[in-house]
DNA sequence: GAGTTTGAAACT
DNA sequence: CAGTTTCAAACTC
């Protein structure tokens, strides 16, 4: 559907047109009932993560662009975190305490410095 | 290009 | 809080 955060569109605040490759892309403008549903999701995200759809800035400066990088850790546990499946993969990160991964290869204990 | 696998977010 | 399910993406064929 899109309406979720496993969505890239929707976890950038945007419609799906044609970047994904989801089932049934609610979180296009298609049809008005698919805007309103897709807010009310949008909503349900934001009530999860409250800076799910704010990238960065702050009046007060808490989490910035943090949150929406990687701290959280990934849980990977067949592709030991070495697949763009994990997180901290993803974004070019090792895998830190916070992550929950099995067979992490994905640490700076070996070559990476 | 179609299908399988994987990890994370959502729901229970 | 922990477990299960769902979803979309990455990886493989």
């Amino acid at each position: 559907m899109c309406l979720k955060l496993y969505c890239e569109c929707f976890a950038a605040g945007g419609l799906c047109k044609d970047e994904c490759k989801c089932r049934d892309c609610h979180n296009n403008d298609s049809s008005a009932d698919f805007l309103a549903d897709r807010e009310a999701a949008m909503q349900r995200a934001v009530a999860r993560n409250p800076n799910a759809f704010k990238p960065k800035v702050q009046p007060g400066g808490s989490v910035s662009e943090a949150d929406r990088a990687h701290r959280r850790g990934c849980r990977c546990k067949k592709s030991l975190c070495l697949k763009k499946y994990c997180e901290c993969y993803q974004a070019g990160v090792p895998c830190g305490g916070n992550c929950c991964c099995i067979n992490c290869k994905n640490t700076v204990r070996s070559s990476a410095a």
